[in-house]
DNA sequence: TCTCTGCCTAGAGGA
């Protein structure tokens, strides 16, 4: 029987005498039941404390463990096979693996390129044109860590080589072979990626060496565990492989340097694998850190041993190896402890969505279900799938990693959204498998980043910049000439003062006073004076903006760097190619990258004089830690008055704003709308500091543009800001009455001549958001409050979505407003529920202003 | 019943 709960009382561990002789037996309470663990797996006893989730598998009928019994402590949390390999070497090793940054360093360049290659082999490919093509496009990177290419060129080709030669042994040549197969279990809670199956067996490839008959115990846990996640999916293989690609340059004389070895994974390795994630998923979920001594780990030899207590000093941890330096400041340390329990909070809450995962009945948010494929087309790199499908209001994107499968979303296999439209989606997957349906795959990627960067930023930030963030010390203003910007004093200030900051700067930016427009100034007087300067943002999206705008005034060396779906294609010819080293990068005037990239291996080896960071009131410290560990210097742009992050955390700007406000300048002229748009905003959040730039801005109206004719729309739509209300009664948060008023609008709106183009729709929430975009045409631009943050339209109706007592969170946060009645130019039409709005304060006074205009009785 | 973007998820070195 299986059995899954939560644990109410725990026993001891203790010896009886069987009559198989002495075993270990402990008792654990679930749930208010007894089960009794016998033998090894009597241990978990000591692992869990009241309130753990445990689930049983295959106990006998008095709830006992068997010979075919699993234990598994907080399956909901999802353990990387990778983060057990570590576990397994020492504790303190996974730990600092987490925390700490790759290091650029070649062995770990060229183990990423050999892998590129053996994939290149499965697929066919010839061994000298992958190799040529995986080093060249990594050129950059093998420079950075001290390697020149013909030398990388040589060594990975040995490497390649090797496997090729054991390849073209084998008696399966390239069939029966798959290559990187992502293995998830919600039961075992456990995930990982395996480099490839041979027959159903895993295979783990190796750059380095191992001249014994059997691999390194590690990788035998790591194979082990890949064979516990097949066995989920009914492969149960009998052995696995490990190849050391550099055996095969090794002397004979030394021992088996055949580079394959294959192992037995029985079912002991199995279940003593399975508790060592076990170990892994106890100490995450107490948030603990590891000191050593959970293994018998020997720290004489341990070449992490350096690092190991070198962090143990910093952060004041026991460490078996021991604690060397001097500690980090207390106020530090704490922050450094919160940050990290807040990182590995949010973790967890992406493991639940593993769960809902598995339960396939995940909210369609998740999916896009129904595709039927269509076309197949191969490349060089796999397969490109095009697939019809019904519109969805999922949060699938262009450029996302999801799970394509023909049902089970567990058992999926990882693809990339090439294009996406309402009635199609191209991706591109490394098998030609069947599919009938996307699945979001829950990403842990962005935390790994923000640990990285708290690690680099705490532990190894240099003191004045730490001080200034912690508000130890004063901010420092150095004098520096400008030339002004024509009719806006705070423009020039603010570029004056960005560029005369020695520590720090804020800039705070309302909507439409042409943030953009002063960052470029700001970064080309930068550039001007010698500086270098990386120029980095949350978004792709706005990184992309902000170089196109800083191109139009100047002819800066600059280099974009990202992935290839991220960045957009106006600037992807900025990027790095093949034929560029590392100097292209060393000798930019500007670098141009989201924050999440700036902890990646390749900007991390990069110093500039300056950063300067849009978003950044959408930003966390943790996140905005990656851009600040590369420059002395920082200028923060944003605007504390519109969207924070998505974190519940109080975001780097406001952070910075509250601790030096002396260092903040307001930009107070805005360029985009009228003034009868701009007023409620500009009262209800900027305290009237707001303006219309000049008279022109203060008086658009719709009229202006060509083709439209005003005389067609009726009241109350005739005026520059006007409010439709209606009756509202939604089926969860689609609001359908709206929807159709909305749609009904925006006909009005184009019957009259607007483009499609200078039209935008937004509401608060998603699923509004996509039955709105099925009834109006393709042009107009239809999407949540949050989405539309940062753009504009001459057109905007806001679908307000409110009903009862407006208790949905999402109307919390007044700031959605502010931003939801600041996309407009010169048309603002808000469509709601009179009724609903009247509920909260600041809707209620919108109501009032929206209609002052309005002769139309109520 | 809320909002949401990043990123190639690779690893030598010892017994």
């Amino acid at each position: 029987m299986d059995l899954r709960g939560t644990v109410t009382s725990v026993g001891s561990v203790r010896t009886v005498g069987t009559r198989y002789g002495d075993r270990e037996v402990a008792e654990v309470y679930v749930d208010g039941d007894e089960v009794t663990l016998w033998g090894d797996w009597a241990e978990t006893a000591e692992l869990v404390d009241e309130g753990f989730d445990v689930a049983f598998y295959d106990l006998d009928g008095d709830r006992s463990t068997t010979a075919d019994s699993q234990v598994v402590v907080e399956p909901s949390y999802m353990v990387d096979v990778t983060a057990v390999r570590s576990w397994v070497q020492c504790p303190r090793i996974q730990y600092l693996g987490k925390i700490r940054p790759t290091p650029m360093e070649y062995p770990v360049v060229k183990g990423t390129l050999v892998h590129q290659v053996f994939e290149d082999l499965l697929r066919g490919a010839d061994v000298d044109a992958s190799v040529e093509r995986r080093v060249r496009e990594s050129g950059a990177e093998v420079e950075l860590s001290g390697e020149s290419i013909e030398d990388a060129l040589k060594d990975v080709r040995q490497h390649a080589d090797a496997i090729s030669g054991w390849l073209n042994q084998d008696s399966l040549g390239e069939d029966g072979w798959r290559s990187e197969v992502t293995l998830v279990s919600t039961d075992l809670g456990l995930k990982g990626r395996c480099d490839a199956l041979r027959r159903g067996r895993p295979v783990e490839l190796k750059t380095g060496k191992s001249v014994g008959s059997d691999p390194y115990f590690q990788d035998k846990i790591q194979v082990a565990l890949y064979a516990l996640l097949l066995r989920e999916r009914g492969v149960y293989p009998e052995t696995g492989t490990v190849i050391y690609t550099k055996n095969a340059s090794l002397d004979r004389s030394e021992g088996d340097v055949s580079p394959a070895k294959d192992f037995t994974v029985g079912d002991g390795l199995l279940d003593f694998a399975l508790r060592k994630r076990n170990e892994v998923a106890a100490y995450e979920r107490r948030i603990e850190v590891p000191t050593g001594y959970e293994a018998e780990a020997d720290c004489s030899r341990c070449f992490e041993r350096d690092p190991c207590m070198v962090v143990a000093g910093r952060l004041q941890q026991e460490s078996k190896a021991g604690e060397i330096g001097e500690a980090v400041e207390n106020h530090e340390l704490e922050f450094f402890n919160e940050s990290y329990r807040s990182i590995e909070e949010r973790r967890r809450e992406v493991y639940g969505e593993f769960a809902e995962l598995a339960d396939g009945g995940r909210s369609s948010e998740y999916s896009i279900t129904d595709v039927e494929v269509e076309r197949v087309e191969e490349d060089g790199e796999g397969f490109v799938l095009h697939c019809r499908k019904p519109p969805d209001a999922s949060k699938i994107r262009e450029g996302d990693v999801v799970l394509a499968s023909d049902g089970d979303p567990l058992r999926g296999e990882m693809a990339r959204v090439k294009q996406l439209t309402p009635e199609e989606i191209v991706v591109s997957i490394s098998e030609d498998i069947r599919v009938s349906r996307f699945d979001v795959y829950p990403s842990e990627f962005g935390f790994s980043r923000e640990l990285s960067a708290l690690h680099d930023f705490v532990l190894t930030g240099e003191r004045r910049r730490k001080d200034v963030f912690f508000g130890e010390r004063e901010p420092e203003f150095r004098d520096v000439d400008v030339g002004s910007i024509d009719g806006n004093p705070s423009q020039t200030d603010a570029v004056r003062r960005g560029l005369a900051a020695d520590d720090l700067c804020l800039i705070q930016g309302p909507p439409g006073t042409g943030k953009t427009y002063t960052i470029a100034r700001l970064v080309a007087a930068s550039v001007d004076r010698g500086e270098r300067v990386l120029l980095s943002s949350y978004t792709n999206r706005a990184v992309d903006n902000a170089v196109e705008n800083l191109l139009k005034i100047s002819d800066a060396n600059l280099v974009r760097v990202g992935t290839e779906g991220g960045v957009g294609d106006s600037v992807s010819h900025l990027m790095l190619d093949g034929d560029d080293g590392a100097d292209a990068l060393r000798d930019a005037d500007v670098v141009a990258a989201t924050t999440s990239s700036c902890s990646g291996r390749l900007m991390r080896e990069l110093e500039f004089d300056r950063v300067v960071l849009d978003e950044a009131s959408q930003l966390t410290s943790t996140a905005a830690f990656a851009a600040m560990n590369r420059a002395p210097r920082w200028v923060f742009v944003g605007d504390q008055m519109q969207l924070p992050p998505v974190a519940p955390e109080e975001s780097v700007f406001e952070r910075l704003l509250e601790l030096h406000p002396d260092s903040a300048v307001s930009l107070d002229k805005q360029y985009r709308m009228a003034q009868r748009i701009q007023a409620f905003s500009a009262g209800e959040f900027y305290d009237g500091t707001v303006y219309p730039a000049n008279h022109e801005v203060a008086a658009k109206t719709l009229d202006d543009l060509s083709n439209v004719d005003v005389d067609k729309l009726e009241d109350p739509l005739r005026d520059t800001v006007c409010f439709v209300d209606v009756e509202s009664s939604p089926q969860g948060n689609v609001h359908m009455e709206e929807v159709e008023k909305t749609a009904e609008v925006v006909e009005t709106l184009l019957d009259a001549g607007v483009e499609g183009d200078d039209v935008g729709v937004i509401t608060p929430f998603r699923v509004q958001a996509a039955e709105i975009s099925e009834r109006v045409p393709d042009d107009v631009a239809v999407d949540t409050v949050d989405r539309f943050q940062g753009s504009s339209k001459e057109a905007i109706v806001v679908s307000l979505a409110a009903s009862g007592e407006m208790e949905s969170p999402v109307f919390e946060d007044d700031r959605r407003l502010n931003v939801a009645l600041t996309r407009a130019k010169r048309k603002l039409v808000l469509v709601g529920d009179v009724s609903a709005l009247r509920s909260r304060g600041l809707y209620s006074r919108m109501v009032d202003w929206a209609r002052a205009d309005d002769t139309t009785p109520e």
